[in-house]
DNA sequence: GGTCTTGTGTCTTATACAAGACCCGGGCAC
DNA sequence: GTGCCCGGGTCTTGTATAAGACACAAGACC
């Protein structure tokens, strides 16, 4: 039997509302039915209901606003910026880092992208690689990966400075919500060519974060490389 | 007026039950009371007592399971090493590692451990010195620090293997219970008595964390300084 | 060793009222 | 007449209560 079959019903209609948003029913922005309908519909009480929303709303997948209605999530720079972009100034200021992609290229994925990405022997990906200025200093280099099959015809201006979060890029031109991200950090001395684009010299301590980012229903959607230049940033993170 | 008594009643119940726990009315590993007690007690329904209690054990601070009752949370080495120590190694597999305390001094605060625990001028603190193995390699190298005032006669054996780990310590002699902490990490170039300690060439590259814990009632309880060595490991963590 | 009873938390439903937001129409000033 | 404000009505989510069926665990009893 499907273990969700013996699950609360909270959590089946947690379940359900949940791909139904990863599917599109309801687009990012969009309105969700209100309490009244989607019960009705699922079969379940409000009380019920409401205990399922809950939960979405926790995992900040859909709003909730009292009068107005329940909506789900757009990403906005802010969110990926303040949630998953952990660098700060060395006094705990926030930083505006800018980006610069400067090339993009669609090839075989290697077997390190294809165990991060859970992807076939032969699938391709886009490897996007970029650069992060802080407050005029050159601080953070980063390849990212992003799987063909999910982002066919990925595409993004070069060599200008972008103004969105690509996490925004990604939901609005390919549907894929970030969710959550693993990182595994370490120290490491600087490569030639990372140090170059770092302004530093060769062997110059960077912070190396290697990080997988799933989408609604916990899919790894891209791999991202960093290496950060810590002078003048700190990496900030809390655990709870 | 108090902003909580215009708070939702689930609310004030919580901030109630979280205020008892830290004043120790039910020690951890200990029961609260059931929940019709409880609810009579406090004078609201068991429906908006089990949303103050759900909000509580979210955050890990109660455990409750069906048939038996409600429990304050007791400090495992378990969470504090799987979740608060973020190391593992690097193919992403759980590590053990020991920990060897090898000096203690009870001093006058400088001004960086007045600011990140938020002391008066002339307060004392304890500064603990650790070093930690991980399979054999010597990996990190540390400072603890902790306010006189809430550690008072803190002693722990010196010069042989602590079986557990410095938060069951704290709870169990000082009724301390970290709940959160904040870390601040930057590569660095070790300098040359913490590479001594780590078995490296000065100026390798460590990784250095900055952290801060907090207590039940979010007060800063302790400092303390890593210098953790990557060759063998890696610092994970997950955002979302 | 089984079975029953009791006490516990869990799930689900139903109801009521409160509070926020919006819409629309009446009535007033100009 | 036109423009504007105000108030009421209505729809939304938020808060609070109550009650019953259920699941799990422990202890008493046979």
């Amino acid at each position: 039997m499907n273990p969700l079959s013996r699950a609360p019903l909270y959590a089946r209609a947690e379940q359900d509302l949940r791909a139904r948003i990863a599917a599109g029913e309801w687009k990012p922005g969009e309105a969700l039915p209100t309490e009244n309908v989607l019960s009705v519909q699922l079969g379940i009480s409000q009380g019920t209901l409401r205990r399922a929303l809950a939960v979405l709303e926790a995992q900040r997948l859909i709003e909730r606003r009292q009068g107005i209605g329940t909506y789900v999530t757009q990403t906005t720079s802010e969110r990926a910026l303040f949630h998953f972009f952990r660098a700060e100034a060395c006094d705990g200021g926030r930083v505006s880092p800018t980006s610069l992609l400067h090339s993009l290229q669609t090839q075989r994925a290697d077997a390190c992208e294809r165990e991060a990405l859970h992807l076939p022997k032969a699938a391709r990906v886009h490897r996007l690689f970029r650069q992060r200025h802080v407050a005029g200093n050159s601080s953070i280099v980063e390849r990212i990966t992003l799987p063909e099959a999910l982002f066919p015809g990925f595409a993004v201006p070069l060599g200008v400075e972008l103004t969105d979060e690509l996490y925004v890029h990604y939901q609005r031109h390919h549907g894929i919500t970030v969710m959550r991200v693993e990182e595994k950090l370490s120290a490491s001395a600087a490569p030639a060519e990372i140090a170059a684009r770092l302004q530093r010299a060769e062997g110059w301590p960077v912070l190396h974060i290697a990080r997988i980012a799933f989408d609604v229903m916990d899919r790894p959607v891209e791999q991202r490389l960093s290496w950060m230049e810590t002078s003048h940033l700190r990496y900030a993170i809390e655990l709870r």
